[in-house]
Formats: C-alpha cells, structure tokens, sequence
DNA sequence: AGCACGCCGACT
DNA sequence: GTCGGCGTGCTC
C-alpha cells in the first residue's frame, strides 16, 4: 500500500504530493487525511505531512520510496470533508494545496509554531566595518551585502534577509558563528476571553418568520436542503429566525455555524445566543489564541458544542454532523478572503453544505447583487421579511443636492435641510448619527459644480488620479489627462474631494458650538474595545451626534436616533470598481434605515452630487428590487459578475521591469490560448495594467482581468498559468490568482 | 525549507 | 593543488 503525501511546509516547490509506502502496521489505521511523520529529504529529516490519497500502485522507483514512520497521535483524523474541500479550494480559487490546507485546517501546532526570526548586528560598529572591507577584498559577495545592510540598519526581519538579499542559511550560521550576528527568534500569543452566565429568552416569530424557518425545516426534512436567501429590511428580526432554525437543527442532531462580518459581532447578538443555546455555543474571534481557537475545534469535533459563531474562518470547524450553515450581513465584502486562496466564504458554504446535506441561509437587507441574481433565477430560495418588528415606520428619506448648495452660495459640508433638521432634533434631545461615505475617497475624481464623473470608455467604471495629472482605469489600463476644468459644464471645481470625519466635526461646532460628539473612524477606533466603547457611549446619551464611517451603519440600534445624515453619499459612486454602485446602495440603505428604529418616528437626509443616480435615489425610496433591475442591465452590458465571471491576475514584484514584463508575457499568453482552443473562446482579457497603488512596500504590483460566462474557463486559465509558471524560478515575482474579486489592485 | 553537490576564486 | 564560500537543485 502506498501514501500520497503533502508536506507541511510552505514553499511553492514543495506543493506537490510525494510517495510513501506504508507499513503492514499502519495499514489499518493510516485514511486519507490522516497526519503522518515522514522521512524527507537527503537527510531524512522527520517531518509531519498530511495523507490526501492512498493506493495500491507505486508510481515512482519502488526502490527510491521511503517508509512512513508513523501517525501523528494528536489529531489522528483530520476531516476528510475538510480535506476534499481544501481541494477544491485550492482548484476553484487558485493556490497551493498547502495554501489551501491551512486555511482549512483547524490552527494548530503548524501555524502556532510559527517563528518570527529577526537578524541583529552583534558586534561593534568598529569591528563589524573591518569585517566588511574583509568580505569585500575576499569577494565574498553574500556576507558583504547582508553587513553593509546591517550596518545601516542594526537589525533586520528574517524574511528580507532570506528574500529580498538572498542570504542563503549556511552564510547566515558562519556569520553566527564569527560573532559578527546574533538570530532571535519569537514567538507571539494572545489572550483569551472570558464566558459569562446566562439566562433564558422565550422566542416568538411572527407569521413571516415561521413562514421562512418553516420552509427551510421542510425542505430539509424532505432530504432536500438548500441554499437560501433572507432578504429582510433592516428591524425585521432575521436573527430570530436563525436562532429557531438552529434549535431545530439542534433536535435534528445537527450542528450550526454561524458566519458574521468581521467587526459585526456585537455584544447584543453574541448574548442572544448564549442565553438560547447556554453551553453549546462557542465563539471564534481574533482576540482567541491560536491554541485556543485549536480547542474549540476539538470540542467540536467532540460534540462538546452545537454551535459556532464567528467570521469566514469559522466555516472550517471540524462538526461531525453538520446541519446548517447562516452566513448573516451575507453582502458583506469581509467574507471574501484577501489573502490566497482568495475563497469567498458563501460559495465556499455552500460547497460544503452538500458535502454533508445541509442547509445554507444568506441573510441580508441589502443582499449582494450576486445572490439575488442566484434566488432570481432560482438557484437559491428567496424568503422575504417585509415587516419591521417593532412596527416603526421606514424613515422619509431628503435627498440634497449639493450642486445646487454651492450655487446658493452654501460652501458648508451640511445643506441647509440638514442643517434645520440638526438644529430641530438638538433642542429635542434626540441623537443624530452623520455617516460619512468615507469609501473610494481615494483617487476618485469629479465635479462639484455638476457632478460629472470621469469614466473610462471602455470599461464604464470611474478613472482614479495618478501621480496628481493622470487619469487611469485599473481593469485595462486606460490613461489620460487630468483635464483642469470640468469637461462637461466646464467648472474649475473639477478636482478631487477630501473630507474626513474631523472636519465634519469641526464644521458641526462651528454650526452648533454647544453640541456633544462622538467621533469614529479608523483613528479613534484602534481596538475592538474602544468601537465598543463609543457606541455605548452613545447608546447611553452621552453624545448627541455621532459622527463616523461605514463603521457605524451597522450593529447597536439607537431607539432615540432620529435623524440620519448621509454626507457626501455618492462618493464610493466614484471607486473605480464595477461594483460602486451596489456598494453606494448598500451603505447609504443601511445609513437610513438607521433612524427611527424605536417609537419615534425617523428622517434622513442624503447628501450628494448625483441626486439622480439610481444607487442614490433607490437607496433613498429603500427601493432593493428596483435598484436590482437597473444594476442588473448595468452588469449584462459590461459582461460584469454575477451575469459573467471574472478572474483577476495579479502579479507582484520588487521588480518594476521583470513584475510588468511577466505581466505582458502571461496576457499574451492567455490571449493566444483563447484564441487557440475552441473550448476558451469568448474569454475576453482586460489589461494588464498596473495597480492603483502602482507599489506597496516596495514591491510592485499589475494585474490583468479575464471574462468569461463560464466560470470553468476561468479556471482552466488559471490551471494553464500554473502548468506554465511550474518550475520557473519565483524568488522575485509572484503570481496571485482572484476569482470574482471585490477589490481592484 | 534544508541539505548536499559542485563550481570558482584565494592562498600555501 | 587544496580550502572554503556560495549558488543551484533536489527532496517520494
């Protein structure tokens, strides 16, 4: 019997699966996914690797194959479901299998062992020059440019000595040894957080919530389970349908996870939970150490626990038996992974659900644009919540157009409708919230005169400014100049805007100089704690207005928030994304349907430059369906998701010349394959062009975008890429593969 | 990643 | 000739 093995460690070269032959005394006990002690490599290091297939045939010389030393006791089993979804992850989104692997692999000792190694300088500047003139007249080339760096810099992180200076291991250990270096290594851990004591809540639903957990249980039952989608207003109780389908997964035998955006997991939810499921429920975090966050999964895999609460990692965990799948705030873009594989948690959901017959349940008030499109064309099931629960009504919505303020003569951030209705709830004593669209403020270039947005002509989304003069489109890389007037009206305030939450704040005292505020952002906001902290503050009245960005649209509701001030709406208009306007949507209906969630009734007011652009004027009406439609004909003529897929590539270098070169090489590559093969016609390719940001941290990015109607011919790109990229050296160029993205380079 | 192998310049 | 550094390639 022979082991096809991966071996955990991380290098590209090394992400391939190797053979063993397995002992007669293994052979009973070794499946795949089993965790396995290998021999590896000319000095037959021991080395854990993971079991992904096993056969009867050697496909290497019988003679080279090397036996497996044994099973890892600790975790004897890793899921087998686990392990084929790693698989596909790997297949769908693009990465190494070891990359895949350890996204999907519950965190233990292979990431807790993690070591951050950093080189310092160990003797006298003096002597540490003497060495270096040493080097130089030896010509050893190696020792001279890590010693002329640390001379200048005294100490230096492991991974530039090993990448960027290509320091190989040996030099490094001679230069220890000479007393010329010294190697610290650490390793870093977190706290843990605490649970508390509970007590119970009694739970009614209302006619459309049973409707909805009705018909998810059915189906189920039925042997059947879906995908579903929730699409309930903001208010309207979605949490309370979750919590009765868990219970009745619960007295099904069956496990839950629960799927919340990263920062949404608010107090309030967390104990709706605890108190319903005492025991039973844990809660992944990034404050969990890596030990911890171990432990959790073992007490699933144990049955220890019926649920699980947490953010698009928390998918993985290890249950036996699981029933059921909610991915809340399901349009949220955190579920999407930014780091390689680039999985997007929902697909990646609902591709483990069928493997163990569950069901999945998308919960929304503004549902992505793509999972509409899938209820709509009957892939998933819509349910639809229409009623608020606690019967507020929906706020009346103002839309102010900014144009005709600064026609007015008002050069104020606030309209004048604003500023009345600020005045009217400040000697009321009700609280009003500012939200700022704070996103695509970046580059984002247009009139304030008329609000004119430039676009690019062949990719219809907005140009972003580079470099102060030029206008560029990141998905084909269009250039032009940065006209000095408006093109359209001819206005000098043609240029691009810039608004924080300070100058809000600083523009409200001027208004009001009495007023209380709260200010948050990303700079107020530097731990979970201090979010927390604010809205609590303000939760408990002791501010007035609370002014922030996309941060405060969700979370805590505010019985005594009355008015809602949109600023600036339409700026994430101006991303240069095809998804800015679902975004716009998005944010500003959940801006406004901030107010009045309690007795009193609500208003908002929505400032923009664009008063007539669907995003904002549906948004305004709290219009989803028509929104949808209009979005929809947008996404058909540009060939965008969800009506066709995209595939992005990106390619990073500290090399500006060798990152663009492989850039053009790879699209040309691509392009002569679609031209080639009749199975990847009507591919079409976008770019390359360089990044928004042309270089992060030195390294240099560009990438290029592929459209296709069939998602398959996108991977079969991507698999041709890598075929060809395979054995090519790749110390200084890397290539990242992202399917559907959210994000433009 | 880690280790052996082999090339190439430096020194006896 | 020999020694030692440093890049290169391989690992079932």
């Amino acid at each position: 019997m022979y082991a096809d093995i991966i071996i955990s460690i991380s290098h590209e070269k090394l992400d391939r699966s190797f053979q063993y032959r397995v002992p007669a005394s293994l052979e009973s006990k070794i499946e795949v996914g089993s965790c396995v002690r290998i021999p590896f490599g000319r000095g037959n290091k021991e080395i854990t690797g993971y079991c992904i297939g096993l056969s009867e045939t050697a496909n290497f010389p019988e003679s080279q194959l090397k036996d497996i030393l044994g099973l890892e006791k600790k975790s004897a089993l890793v899921e087998e479901k686990l392990l084929s979804l790693a698989g596909w992850i790997k297949k769908y989104y693009g990465s190494t299998m070891i990359q895949a692997l350890k996204t999907v692999l519950p965190a233990k000792e292979t990431i807790a062992k993690q070591v951050k190694r950093t080189v310092h300088l160990a003797a006298e500047e003096e002597k540490a020059r003497a060495c270096l003139y040493e080097y130089r007249r030896k010509k050893q080339s190696a020792k001279e440019r890590l010693l002329t760096e640390l001379i200048e810099e005294k100490e230096l992180p492991g991974e530039l000595v090993s990448g960027k200076l290509h320091i190989s291991a040996a030099t490094l250990e001679s230069l220890e040894k000479e007393g010329l270096i010294r190697i610290t290594t650490e390793n870093t851990y977190r706290d843990p957080v605490k649970q508390e004591a509970l007590s119970e809540e009694r739970l009614f639903l209302s006619e459309e919530q049973s409707r909805a957990v009705n018909q998810v249980i059915e189906d189920f039952d039925k042997g059947c389970p879906q995908t579903y989608l929730v699409h309930g207003i903001t208010g309207s109780g979605k949490t309370q349908v979750y919590i009765s389908l868990i219970e009745e997964m619960i007295r099904r035998g069956r496990q839950a996870i629960v799927l919340i955006p990263e920062i949404a997991l608010t107090y309030q939810t967390l104990m709706r939970f605890y108190k319903r499921f005492p025991g039973r429920v844990s809660v992944m975090n990034s404050t969990l150490s890596k030990g911890e966050k171990y432990d959790q999964c073992e007490r699933a895999k144990n049955g220890d626990i019926d649920v699980i609460i947490g953010p698009r990692s928390a998918l993985f965990t290890p249950f036996p038996n699981l029933g059921l799948i909610i991915l809340d705030e399901e349009h949220e873009s955190s579920y999407k992974s930014e780091t390689t594989p680039k999985y997007h948690a929902r697909e990646t959901a609902i591709r483990l659900a069928a493997m163990h017959g569950a069901s999945v349940v998308l919960g929304s008030a503004t549902p992505s644009i793509g999972s509409y499109y899938q209820a709509k064309r009957g892939k998933f099931k819509l349910l639809t919540l229409t009623k608020r629960l606690t019967g507020g009504e929906l706020p009346t919505v103002y839309i102010t157009d900014m144009r005709e303020e600064l026609r007015n003569g008002n050069r104020s951030v606030y309209s004048l409708k604003l500023q009345e209705l600020m005045a009217d709830r400040l000697q009321k004593g009700q609280q009003i919230m500012l939200f700022l669209n704070r996103r695509g403020l970046a580059g984002f270039v247009s009139c304030r005169s008329c609000g004119e947005v430039m676009k690019c002509p062949h990719c219809s989304v907005a140009l972003s400014e580079h470099r102060g003069k030029r206008l560029l489109c990141h998905y084909c890389g269009y250039e032009t100049a940065k006209p000095d007037v408006c093109p359209k009206c001819g206005s000098k305030y043609f240029m691009g805007l810039k608004a924080g939450t300070q100058q809000l704040e600083d523009s409200l005292k001027k208004l009001f100089p009495q007023v209380k505020t709260l200010r948050m952002d990303k700079d107020t906001t530097k731990t979970k704690e201090s979010y927390e902290q604010i809205l609590e503050a303000f939760a408990r009245h002791e501010a007035d207005v609370l002014i922030g960005t996309q941060m405060i649209v969700k979370g805590h509701d505010f019985p005594n928030v009355t008015l809602v001030g949109v600023v600036m709406a339409d700026l994430s208009l101006g991303q240069s994304d095809f998804r800015a306007g679902e975004r716009t949507f998005q944010l500003v209906t959940q801006a406004v349907g901030r107010a009045g969630r309690g007795t009193l009734p609500g208003e908002a007011v929505i400032q923009t430059y664009q008063p007539d652009n669907y995003a904002i004027t549906f948004a305004a009406a709290q219009d989803y369906e028509g929104f949808y439609e209009e979005e929809l004909v947008y996404r058909q003529l540009g060939g965008y998701p969800p009506v066709e897929h995209m595939l992005a590539v990106q390619i990073f270098s500290p090399d500006r010349e060798l990152g663009e070169g492989l850039a053009q090489d790879l699209a040309a590559m691509v392009k002569s394959l679609t031209q080639q093969h009749e199975t990847l016609s009507n591919v079409f390719l976008l770019g390359p062009a360089p990044g928004s940001i042309e270089k992060v941290n030195d390294v240099y990015r560009f990438a290029f975008y592929l459209k296709a109607k069939e998602y398959g011919k996108l991977v079969a790109i991507k698999d041709c890429i890598e075929q060809s990229r395979r054995d090519k050296e790749s110390g200084r160029v890397s290539i990242q593969y992202d399917f559907d993205p959210l994000n433009t380079l």
